[in-house]
Parts: C-alpha cells; sequence; structure tokens
DNA sequence: ATCCTTGGTTACGTTGAGGTATCTGATATC
DNA sequence: GATATCAGATACCTCAACGTAACCAAGGAT
C-alpha cells in the first residue's frame, strides 16, 4: 500500500506502530523481559506499579502485533511465561538506547525545568526580547 | 538523590523522563526539528494531524526540559522558530532508531495482527490446550 | 476600511487509557 | 471444610490528554 513508511506521514501505519511502541507500560516491558521471560506475577513485581488488568491489556496487545510470547502451563495454579517473540528481540536496541538517554539525561533535565520554572515566574507570560 | 538512575524502579524520575520522551508527539517533533529548525506552522503542517493546542503545550514542556530553544522574531506577522537545543540534538539517535524500527517492520506487526485476529475469532475467549 | 497572516490563547467538550475493587476456577495444602 | 495461590476477568469510575471552535493583536497589503 504504501511505498515507503514515513513515519511523518500521518496516513502512514507506521505512525500507528510508533504510538504503539511508546504505550506507557510497552518499553517497560520490553526492558523487563529482555534478560528472560518472566511469569505474569513476577513482570507486575518487576515493573512495579502497574496493575494487572494493565499489564494484562498491554501484554495482549503486545502478543497480537507479535512482540510476545505468551506460554500456558496448565498445573495447580496455572503458571504462565512470557517472553520476547524473535520480533520482539529487535526492539532491545531501540528501546535500551532510550533507557539509556533517560537515565543519563534526568539531572539535566530536571535541572532544567526548576531553571525554566524559575526564570518564567518572573517574565511572566511575555517573550522579552525588547525593542 | 538516586544513586543509578533506573528506568524499572518506579520511584526513580529517569521513568517520567522516559514518560516524557513517548508523549503522542514528541517524538514526532523531534524527528521533524532533525533536519532543521522550523516555525510554528511549518512544524505544524510537517505532522499533520496536531492542533495547534497541542503543539504549543508540547513544545512549551518540550522546552521547559530543555529539549527545545524558542526563538521569536517581533516582526509583522510575529515569526517563531523552534529548534532542538544541545540536549534535543541528543536524542537524535534513540527517536531515529525508533523511527527505524517503526517503518522497518509496519508489514511484519500488520500481519502478525492480522492473523492474531483471524485464529482469535476461532478459539474465542479459552485458551485452547483441551483436556 | 477591511482583510489577511502568524502564532498563538481561551473555554469548552470528549474519550479512552488507566486505576480500583471485587470476583472466579482449579488445585493443594492445612 | 477453610484457606491460599496464580492468573487473570469484570464492572465501574476518574482524569488527563487530546480535540473543537472561536477569538485575538499587530502590522501590511489591497
Amino acid at each position: 500500500m504504501n511505498q515507503v513508511p514515513d513515519v511523518l506521514n500521518p496516513a502512514c501505519d507506521s505512525r500507528t506502530v510508533l504510538r504503539h511502541l511508546t504505550d506507557r507500560w510497552a518499553p517497560l516491558i520490553v526492558l523487563a523481559l529482555v534478560p528472560n521471560a518472566l511469569r505474569f506475577g513476577e513482570l507486575r513485581a518487576r515493573i512495579g506499579t502497574i496493575t494487572p488488568k494493565v499489564l494484562t491489556e498491554t501484554l495482549r496487545s503486545m502478543e497480537r502485533d507479535g512482540l510476545v510470547v505468551r506460554t500456558v502451563t496448565p498445573s495447580s495454579p496455572p503458571r504462565v511465561d512470557y517472553e520476547l517473540s524473535e520480533l520482539g528481540r529487535t526492539l532491545t536496541t531501540p528501546v535500551e538506547t532510550l533507557r539509556e538517554w533517560a537515565e543519563s539525561n534526568v539531572e539535566a533535565v530536571l535541572a532544567n525545568r526548576a531553571r525554566y520554572d524559575c526564570g518564567h515566574a518572573a517574565t511572566r507570560g511575555r517573550t522579552l526580547l525588547r525593542t
């Protein structure tokens, strides 16, 4: 359909894929699954603040996209493992790159915010550049 | 405060930074500004579907984080240019990496979705594995 | 005079992602 | 029996993000 996918083209499906990758929890799930497969409960604990409902939803949609493989072991208490698919594993680099940026630039960003908030309490509203 | 920033730690600020990077429009704005600075209207046209309100909001918060520099030229019709800051430019690689993933895997993802939707229309609801 | 343009602002309405709370089904253990 | 475990399901609610529509100020062009 589209000759060359282009995220900057609003009609291109790649934009929805990008959006999906940048869902609130998807990057964290990918990061959590990079080292090894995890069970539902482990994944939940690893991420810390996600609710079971949202975790299920996000995992389902990632499974649908073929990023994650869900394996059910029908034992006495059921056991369900989630792991990155082959395609999902190719996300490792992009997501890790993002993670590294975030982690190594938190301080800078927080400092910028503080400076901005401070400076704009004074110059209130109008963009200076007088004359 | 935090010794080692870790996105997988719910309390770590790096998580909010990551979340901010994955705002709906932020990645697209970064991508649009990589080649060169753009005026408000150009940026809007480049992205295609963003409303002025949301564009303003997103640009303001990116300016606050020190990712984008806003330059006002008080001419007759006002002129405002937006460009990536030095810090913002360091986002080029992470975001481009994500973009490339999205663009080169759209087809695969769409195919996976189709297969999933098809296979699960039949097996409806219950996880098979009968007996 | 009036219109056009640029880069917004403001007030308002909507929606869907995400959260909360409670429940289930199958075993297994106490 | 009673209770715990695991992996969710379900109903319901909230809120912040996002969208829509209208408006504005200043100067230049017509």
